[in-house]
RNA sequence: CGGGGCGUGGCGCAGCCCGGUAGCGCAUUAGACUGGGGGUCUAAGGGUCGCAGGUUCGAAUCCUGUCGCCCCGACCA
């Protein structure tokens, strides 16, 4: 894409309304605009990272055996009047009237909508065990929406539910999520660690809470610096239960804890090796037993002709809110920092002299080879000075700038520089594609 | 929802107490010079001062109401 012509609104100073760096940056890299208290536009360069963390959270739900659909952002309050929550949600949940007078209201979450599709066409446990997941927008009504996407009114989030015969089959289906989540959250250059959570009615050890450690985070947490080194599963069998139990055992084994849910033996056993921190939610999830399928009616026929209740979980990631998370994880006084996994473009191209017809050829050219070579690449042409272009990319963000000018062509080279370190090399136009493409 | 703050060109701000020509920096436009880390000069455009009432000869400024946004706290992907 060519900056001449693209929608990329940088600015200068940031607006007085951001108060932490994620928020500002994304204001400052034409990332996003606020429109309302808590909802926002997401500009093109902001929609490309949203669509990669998307797209990273797709494909480890695909890997971990969920299924993908995708359900509305309204819904009828007759659903929520069967699981009792639409008189029980509160002020959160936006309520909105049709022109017949309908009650309806923005999702959310989806456990009463999932639960009405599978109970209208599951039939025999044959249906179970099942996980279905879509990616969509939430909107939640909250008292006081800050820090941009981090806690705005309108996000977007992955939901999942599981459908289980018994609670046994609901935690392997709670361990498929954890693991997916742990390489998930890696996939994008985040460590999250899996905190004990509030299980609320249901009781037992089944929610946890993915925390990624940052100092503007809005948790205290508390953890075994075992933590910091840790590495994601990677490649696992998600169908075989005992393994996946085994990666989750071996998880949890270290101690980590937000601060309502401290547990002060065990930060004395970890003594030293405690470590404090502050801390963003990204990802939280439960099982929740028969909470919805019992007062929905969902039932399915058993091998020996009795019905049975489905156990359920769920299990969400905030997709909106990691793009704020990474950018508070990775940045500099400079901008933004983008693990090259969520990076809007892989590659940003600077024309040093637009002016010089030498120069502006050679890096066309170079261009075209680029985008031949299927590297997504942000090429600024435009006739501003050096350094007015390297401040822009910096800012952006991209993991890689190409940088063309008439010295270096003169020479037969152009600069590769590498974002997060700043390290500059010299090198010809075939092995600076070779680089950025490999 | 309790407490606090702020609404003045696109962004950052001054002016308000003490009523009288709307101003500064950045950005934008045009031209010239310049050209490897947010350039210089010259010229130009752009604001019903959130909105509505009121007081006054006169309101960005004073009064009343209202809307919006931000921050702190309790709640949350």
């Amino acid at each position: 894409m060519r900056l001449s012509r693209h929608f990329l609104p940088v600015l200068k100073e940031s607006p007085t309304d951001a108060q932490i760096v994620s928020h500002k940056l994304m204001l400052r890299a034409g990332l996003v605009r606020q429109t309302a208290a808590g909802i926002y536009a997401w500009l093109p360069l902001g929609l490309r990272v949203l669509r990669k963390i998307e797209q990273i959270v797709r494909e480890e739900q695909d890997r971990a055996g969920a299924i993908e659909l995708l359900m509305p952002t309204l819904q009828s309050a007759d659903l929520w009047r069967e699981s009792g929550r639409y008189d029980a949600y509160g002020p959160e949940m936006l309520r909105i009237k049709d022109r017949h007078d309908r009650d309806m209201l923005y999702g959310p979450t989806n456990e009463e909508m999932i639960t009405s599709l599978f109970r209208e066409s599951a039939r025999s446990y044959r249906d179970l065990p099942r996980i279905l997941y879509h990616i969509q927008w939430k909107f939640r009504d909250e008292v006081r929406p800050r820090f941009g996407v981090m806690r705005g009114r309108e996000f977007l989030m992955k939901d999942a539910y599981s459908f289980d015969v018994d609670e046994a089959g609901a935690r392997h289906s709670y361990n498929r999520m954890f693991v997916s989540y742990l390489n998930t959250y890696a996939r994008m250059g985040l460590r999250a660690i899996p905190m004990q959570a509030d299980t609320g009615p249901i009781g037992g050890d089944l929610s946890h809470e993915f925390i990624v450690l940052a100092p503007t985070g809005e948790s205290d947490v508390f953890y075994h610096r075992n933590w910091e080194t840790s590495v994601a599963p990677g490649a696992v069998d998600f169908d075989d239960a005992e393994a996946l139990q085994a990666i989750v055992s071996g998880a949890v084994a270290d101690y980590a804890a937000t601060d309502e849910k401290r547990d002060l033996p065990r930060e004395a056993e970890a003594g030293a090796d405690l470590r404090q921190s502050r801390g963003i939610e990204v990802g939280h999830i439960f099982y929740f037993g028969e909470k919805y399928s019992k007062p929905m009616g969902l039932e399915v026929q058993g091998p020996d002709g009795t019905k049975l209740t489905p156990h359920m979980g769920s299990y969400g990631i905030g997709v909106s809110r990691l793009v704020g998370a990474i950018i508070e994880a990775s940045h500099d006084e400079a901008g933004i920092i983008w693990p090259d996994s969520v990076a809007p473009y892989a590659v940003g191209l600077i024309n040093m002299r637009a002016d010089d017809a030498t120069c502006a050829a050679a890096a066309d050219d170079l261009y075209a080879r680029l985008q031949a070579a299927g590297v997504e690449t942000l090429y600024d042409d435009r006739d501003e000075r050096g350094g007015a272009k390297f401040a822009t990319m910096d800012l952006i963000g991209l993991p890689w700038q190409i940088v063309v000018g008439p010295k270096g062509i003169a020479k037969g080279v152009v600069e590769l520089k590498r974002r997060p370190t700043g390290e500059k090399i010299e090198l010809s136009i075939e092995d600076a594609i070779a680089k950025v493409a490999s």
